[in-house]
RNA sequence: GGGCACGUGGCGGAAUGGUAUACGCGCAUGGCUUAGGACCAUGUGACGCAAGUCGUGAGAGUUCGAGUCUCUCCGUGCCCACCA
């Protein structure tokens, strides 16, 4: 039994010891670029989205971004440009931390073991990374300046400590960003978050809120990924009103006016009653007033004993409770409205209070439950029956014309809005705002493995930041790093870590033993990759200059309101500190789409179709791998992995190695070549690497037929060089006089140009249409007038039949492709 | 409920408003072979003997001409969500 006809093993690891030798793919730092051949070499930095090295080793998904941004990078390398194309770890965070406490090892030394491993793998896969340049976010050196930074965000008045309601995680025992926190359970290990009161220490990613949104505009983003964005700092435009409280004249007291924040001021005149957040401090202040206190109580007790998920499920029905002898003025109609309590409305948005009416289902429903009553301002337009809604049978959430709102009848719902605002506001009762869902971001965590923040909190003189040369607060190697379960990082326990001196007054003092996120370290590492060696600094302001912002960045679209919102507003505070000649860090981001398992489901470990990279490596090498993700499918879309259709390209790079040299290439190859050598530049230049393949594939079909001569072939191997780097370069080596020993690479050859008079025919071929429909095809000298052209068509059997008989109305020439008769 | 994608052969997919299904997989027939799960050649949307007709989720519109643009609907995927 013979096994497929494979490529002959030793090709891949003789080109990466080659290129390894070489020392190819190292950026050239030095002040002034050589020149490359024809153009200045231009700098260009081109970055994956560094991978977490888990313990399940490279994913196929990793293969496939990362392919691609090594074809770009080897494609404009061989352009000329001088491209920094770097590698690091994000290393930091939950996953290792957790296993480490299952295997009873330091997390430490499983990254160690992780990397490793990752490392060996992209090696294998040939990927052209300056490896000169690789960074660790959990080594000290690094993590020295991401503890930098946050004393810099500190000092900008961005990094606060506040006790917050957090979300909390009992499983991980850690408080967890909003973004972490997805249906109301924890992201990592799905257990149900809970709302725990605790110091934390924030960061105002709010006061950036709207410049995040401005800055995507100018961007060279995936829309969608700009809109999630814009979706996730949820800027919204109403107005707060104030509802001034009557409660409790008869008993001498005076309730406190209420803030309401409403986008739908249109509806102000049908507003019948005010609904408050269980939490809302109005509760408390009026308590005096409030004759069912007992009945309000247990309520809110209840409130706070249901999980978020539970209160926000899609089935419950609305409950509430009327605060009794409380109530507010409708500023727009005069009209007393009752108070409620109820939880559907939530604490931490807007201003935690609703008024309600019959224009949202909601407040419909539970006026509905408890007989409140209710009004109608909102007409439909178009069909829609009012008499329905005029009849509180149904509810209308729309917009429409306004009714029963005095002097604003007969307004349209966006007409009315600013309207009704103004007139307001001139009685003191509104003004217009603006709101954001954006919340600041929670920064702690009661973990070990991370980077200790740096500040001491000392008795006399509070919080103060470890000065800057004392940098960097190291971990300390711990007996026991599993979480304490109270709220206290494990670090808590370590008294000769914890306790220190005051920076400032030189008394007894104690470190801050929280963590900071996952995320940190990577909000900033591609600054780091600019001169990860420097020890004075963490970036210069000249490199900076010359390296960043990134260029291209790719990676999946999972990280559109993570990693990639972080690290904007990391980049925006330190512009504004003075640190950075650029706010935005990613000119251009592209996202690779999933590769699905062969069952067309997401990949998971529990649905056991996980594809194993090495596996694959295995039996049809590197280079097939990297050419068949990037053959599967368009790049940014989803696409299932095909166990059988490897072999394809298996067999393509199997047809190319074979090829036998003729003595010359045909007119038909000539063209043929340059017309790929334009069509896979402009691929790579627009990431359409499987239309690229493709044509490479209609290539070899060509020449096996017709032979190609070794100059031409040569320059076909060019081409494939950036796809299947490996095989390009031994075909390449073979070619040369002293193969494998002139010290020269494929991969750093220049960029084959393409001849322009190449690219066209001398003859075009005409489509014939009758009434749009395609009759047939003649071909005709190139460059003939379109009266010429028309001429000859009409002379076509094909044409005179199907014009037989008729009245040709019109006659549409499309210069070089069409004649289209129009017959009657 | 909201947002964003997407819908083309048996399958993955290709197609600046201009010859729909390139390329690959699979399949079929033949060759080479002791053998074929290797390799090579040819074929492969549907209906039809043919001329031809019909075909890109459904329906309408714009256009000389629509897979592509517009609208409505159906379906799938992803993300967000009692957000006032």
């Amino acid at each position: 039994m013979q096994d497929k006809k494979y490529l002959p093993r030793e090709i891949e690891p003789r080109a990466q010891a080659l290129w390894e030798k070489l020392g190819l793919y190292q950026a050239d730092s030095s002040e002034s670029s050589p020149t490359g051949i024809g153009d200045p070499k231009k700098d260009l930095y081109v970055l994956d989205m560094f991978p977490y090295p888990s313990g399940e080793g490279l994913h196929v998904g990793h293969v496939e971004g990362y392919t691609a941004t090594d074809i770009y990078s080897r494609y404009k390398r061989m352009r000329g440009f001088n491209v920094l194309h770097p590698m690091g770890w994000d290393a930091f965070g939950l996953p290792a931390e957790n296993t480490a406490i299952k295997l009873k090892t330091h997390p430490r030394k499983l990254v160690e073991k992780n990397v490793a491993r990752f490392k060996s793998q992209l090696k294998r896969m040939g990927f052209s990374y300056d490896w000169s340049r690789e960074i660790n976010t959990t080594d000290p050196e690094y993590y020295k300046w991401t503890q930098w930074i946050f004393l810099k965000l500190f000092h900008l008045g961005l990094a606060y400590e506040a006790v917050v309601p957090i979300n909390w995680c009992p499983s991980c025992k850690t408080g967890l960003a909003n973004e972490e926190v997805v249906g109301g359970r924890c992201e990592r290990c799905k257990t149900e978050v809970i709302k725990k009161d605790m110091r934390q220490w924030m960061l105002k990613i709010t006061k950036y809120s709207e410049r995040l949104l401005e800055g995507l505009d100018g961007l060279d983003w995936p829309e969608g990924i700009k809109e999630l964005q814009r979706n996730w700092i949820g800027r919204s435009e109403g107005a707060v009103v104030s509802f001034k409280g009557v409660g409790g004249r008869e008993l001498g007291v005076e309730t406190t006016n209420i803030d309401v924040y409403t986008t739908r001021i249109d509806t102000i005149f049908s507003g019948t009653y005010v609904i408050l957040a269980p939490e809302h401090p109005f509760v408390e202040q009026n308590k005096a007033c409030i004759e069912n206190w007992e009945e309000v109580e247990k309520y809110r007790t209840a409130t706070k004993s249901v999980a978020e998920i539970e209160r926000t499920a899609k089935e419950r029905v609305a409950t509430g409770v009327p605060l009794k002898g409380v109530s507010v003025i409708n500023p727009a109609t005069g009209e007393t409205m009752p108070v409620w309590i109820a939880d559907f409305v939530l604490a931490h948005y807007g201003t935690g209070a609703v008024f309600a009416d019959a224009h949202d289902q909601r407040d419909f429903d539970l006026a509905k439950k408890y007989n409140i009553p209710l009004k109608v301002s909102i007409q439909p337009v178009g069909d829609t029956d009012f008499s329905k809604i005029e009849n509180l049978e149904e509810c209308f959430e729309g917009e429409g014309v306004l009714v029963n709102s005095e002097q604003f009848n007969g307004l349209t719902s966006a007409e009315a809005r600013p309207e009704i605002i103004s007139w307001l506001q001139e009685k003191g009762l509104a003004k217009a705002e603006t709101n954001f869902k954006l919340r600041d971001w929670v920064f702690s965590r009661q973990r070990y493995w991370g980077e200790p923040i740096p500040v001491i909190h000392c008795e006399k003189c509070g919080v103060q930041p470890v000065p800057e040369d004392q940098l960097p607060v190291l971990l300390p190697e711990v007996e026991n790093y599993e979480p304490t379960g109270t709220g206290e990082s494990p670090l808590a326990g370590i008294e000769s870590w914890v306790n220190t001196i005051c920076p400032k007054c030189g008394a007894p003092a104690k470190r801050e033993t929280n963590t900071m996120p996952q995320w940190a370290g990577s909000c900033w590492y591609f600054l780091r990759f600019a001169d990860p060696a420097d020890q004075t600094l963490g970036f210069e302001w000249q490199k900076m200059e010359r390296w960043l912002p990134v260029d291209l960045y790719v990676g999946g679209a999972e990280h559109a309101v993570l990693h990639l919102l972080y690290s904007r507003f990391w980049i925006k505070a330190l512009y504004d500190g003075g640190y950075l000649p650029f706010e935005e860090p990613f000119k251009a981001l592209r996202n690779q789409g999933m590769i699905q398992g062969p069952d067309g489901q997401k990949m998971s470990k529990s649905r056991g179709n996980v594809i194993n990279p090495d596996d694959v490596v295995d039996q049809y090498g590197a280079d097939a791998l990297r050419l068949f993700e990037m053959f599967l499918g368009p790049f940014e879309q989803n696409k299932p992995w095909d166990d059988k259709a490897i072999t394809g390209v298996s067999r393509f790079l199997y047809r190319i190695w074979r090829m036998e040299m003729s003595v010359e290439s045909g007119v038909d190859v000539k063209k043929a070549l340059h017309r790929l050598i334009k069509k896979v530049s402009d691929d790579i230049e627009s990431m359409k690497f499987n239309t690229a393949v493709s044509s490479m594939m209609e290539f070899v079909n060509l020449i096996e037929k017709t032979g190609i001569t070794k100059t031409d072939f040569e320059k076909f191997v060019l081409v494939l060089a950036p796809f299947a780097p490996h095989l390009a370069e031994d075909l390449w080596q073979n070619m040369q006089t002293k193969p494998y020993k002139n010290g020269q690479s494929a991969t750093v050859q220049v960029w084959p140009e393409f001849d322009v008079t190449l690219l066209q025919d001398e003859t075009m071929n005409i489509v014939i249409q009758v009434n749009g429909k395609v009759r047939g095809a003649v071909e005709v000298e190139k460059n003939l007038p379109d009266e010429a052209v028309q001429k000859i068509v009409a002379e076509q059997e094909v044409a005179k039949k199907w014009l037989d008989g008729k009245e040709i109305v019109r006659v549409i020439v499309v210069s070089g492709r069409l004649v289209n008769f129009v017959v009657r």
